[in-house]
DNA sequence: AAGTCTCTGGACATTACTGTCTAGACAGCT
DNA sequence: AGCTGTCTAGACAGTAATGTCCAGAGACTT
């Protein structure tokens, strides 16, 4: 999300630039809700005076645009991404998934609430959204297909773990980081049917440590 | 949470009673969020002039405050009385619970998402719902230890259970009855790790077909 | 019939936000 | 040095929301 942000440096007259009221605005999107999303409130953060906004954006829809744009291409580029890593086994697979939601840079779920709840009051969010989770379910589910599961029974379990995974993160639970390792080979033996190695649970707790 | 609602009736020269400006604002919430829940708004959809609403309430905050306690009554108290409902097995345990969430007069989960909305923005609110998320998970953490799961297990698979569950409703799929039906095998036996019998699942499909 | 209590409406003050318009500041180019 | 294009500030207008004040309507009591 933050890739094509801050690529350019202000220049000439410019105290804040495009680049800047949209990092601003994500900032306050994911913190507040789109609601909260106000351009004096951005303005007054970047120290800028609210009518040059205008100069940037064609109006406050036009930056909501923008930003909901910038939720599709990172959060969901991502999870897929991730599903579709190589693994020797389902077990691995699944650890792979959960890299990318314990990663700070990986998925962003403050975000993907702001959005889901977006959605609630916007049609058009709804369609977009609708169309991620399509496509976040679909990814899954083929995951669980190359590890040899049959079509229903790995459309069952990418489902259990894509929805266990936002309801986890929609409860915004205060666990520290051992807490979480500690039932993660449980998980993963819920999710997949399978117990993992303790290399895998092993790798994986030790990325989870370095990105956090 | 309707049940402490429209038991006055409107006399002398009311035109709208306590009940329902509260019932207008709990409507507002759960279709709008809490930052739709406006004094005005309410009163127009009452036909009553804004001012009447400061008879009954200190202020807006002072509303909220009723309307997060209507809350926490219902949904929370709902959930833990269906996880303790008697069962032979655990997966007729499990349709037990899987019955609060189907049913339109049960859990609310739309009231759910605003509430968890509404305290991402709000540290009282926050506080609230972390008490009532524990609360939750404990009573289904109890339901699986006494069908004979370890207490390790237990908790796992409630947790998985549980955030499933949340997860779900957080996506606000448009699936129909049967579409989700044709799953409840499926999830059942993924959540407990046994099969449901086909007496269990019968009974529980009857159950959320009478219901829908 | 008068008095009282409950509730309501309209006016007022205040605050917050969006969007427009215009003058002008600043850097870079010629 | 002057010109131009890019960006910014401030003033203005319009809208929506919260909360306060007060006069008074309507039903119930005596």
């Amino acid at each position: 999300m933050r890739d094509d942000l801050e690529l350019s440096e202000p220049q000439g007259n410019t105290k804040a630039t495009r680049e800047d009221w949209l990092a601003v605005a994500m900032d306050l999107l994911v913190s507040d809700g789109v609601s909260e999303v106000k351009v004096l409130t951005i303005g007054a953060r970047l120290g800028v005076s609210r009518s040059s906004f205008y100069w940037y954006f064609k109006s406050r829809k036009d930056l909501l645009g923008q930003l909901l744009d910038a939720w599709e291409r990172g959060n969901t580029g991502i999870l897929i991404a991730h599903s579709e890593m190589d693994a020797a086994t389902i077990t691995q697979a699944v650890c792979n998934f959960f890299r990318c939601v314990v990663d700070p840079d990986g998925f962003n779920h403050a975000l993907d609430f702001a959005v889901r709840d977006w959605a609630r009051r916007d049609g058009a969010v709804r369609r977009v959204l609708d169309r991620s989770d399509a496509a976040r379910h679909a990814a899954l589910a083929r995951m669980f297909e190359r590890h040899g599961f049959e079509v229903a029974e790995a459309d069952i379990r990418a489902r259990v773990l894509y929805y266990q995974q936002i309801g986890y993160y929609a409860l915004e639970l205060s666990e520290s980081l051992e807490e979480r390792l500690a039932r993660v080979e449980g998980y993963v033996e819920v999710f997949t049917g399978q117990a993992p190695s303790a290399s895998e649970i092993a790798e994986f707790s030790q990325f989870a440590r370095s990105v956090a």
